[in-house]
DNA sequence: CTAGAGTCCGTACTGCGGTACGGAGTCAAG
DNA sequence: CTTGACTCCGTACCGCAGTACGGACTCTAG
């Protein structure tokens, strides 16, 4: 009922593992209560948004390092870099999606003449994959 | 001059580092040939076309597993199932590419924001990943 | 014949993002 | 006050696909 959480119980509301705060907070990405001489760390439920920011980061494609520049850039109120990086990444994120429908259109061809031929022995899919 | 290689010219022709090679039999990918009592081991030129396919079933996005269970079907001809395994394949290619696509979109939106506003002090993609 | 390049082999390390483990200490409900 | 759950902390391990390293050996060109 205090306003500040253990670490179980954050992690709980962020629905991370506990071990992953602990990871985050070796990694640089999330600040480390002082601890209370003897006791357990509590921790405040702000913490909950932090949590969700590099969730939602890393699901646009960012790395925790790359996360932790963002951060870094937010407390620098240097909007222009952050906006560079979310440019990078953009740039990133085009050309990985360039490869993978380079890899559906190739896939797809394969498989279409799997289908147009009815092979016999040979797999016209293997023997595509070991001659060209 | 013999028809048969050493472990670097494989690699060399293959384009793959001698180590790769290594590696590649030591998880069954590749066979080892024998060795001769006590020298270096000789490796047939036609093994290039299978670093080859390797390499270019690996571009099609499958795993060195996978490729393993390739060959093995390939061996055993069963076209069937190596078809089968290209159109699990190819249906997590396209989850991917889903994947992908929101992740552009989104970033892609935020920068917009970020463009749009003349901010000073907060920066609208920092703020969008914070709330919501 | 000899120097230097290449091979052999086992093991350890890389990056990325965590997860698991184990022993000791601590907190909270009953 | 006890007991069981939780926390703390360091370290080890996961998957994936290699790369690096180091000592001993061997091959080959000059």
């Amino acid at each position: 009922m205090v306003s500040e959480w253990s670490i179980g119980r954050l992690a709980g509301e962020a629905g991370v593992n506990v071990e992953t705060i602990r990871y985050y907070q070796r990694r640089g990405l999330l600040a480390e209560p002082a601890k209370p001489a003897s006791g357990h760390r509590r921790y405040s439920p702000q913490l909950v948004k932090h949590l969700r920011f590099i969730k939602r980061a890393q699901a646009l494609g960012f790395t925790l390092d790359e996360i932790a520049s963002l951060l870094s850039l937010d407390e620098a109120q240097a909007c222009a870099e952050t906006r560079d990086m979310a440019a990078r990444k953009l740039e990133l994120i085009r050309s990985k999606l360039a490869d993978l429908t380079a890899m559906r259109k190739a896939l797809s061809t394969l498989m279409r003449q799997c289908d147009s031929t009815g092979a016999v022995g040979v797999c016209p899919l293997i023997h595509a994959l070991g001659t060209d």
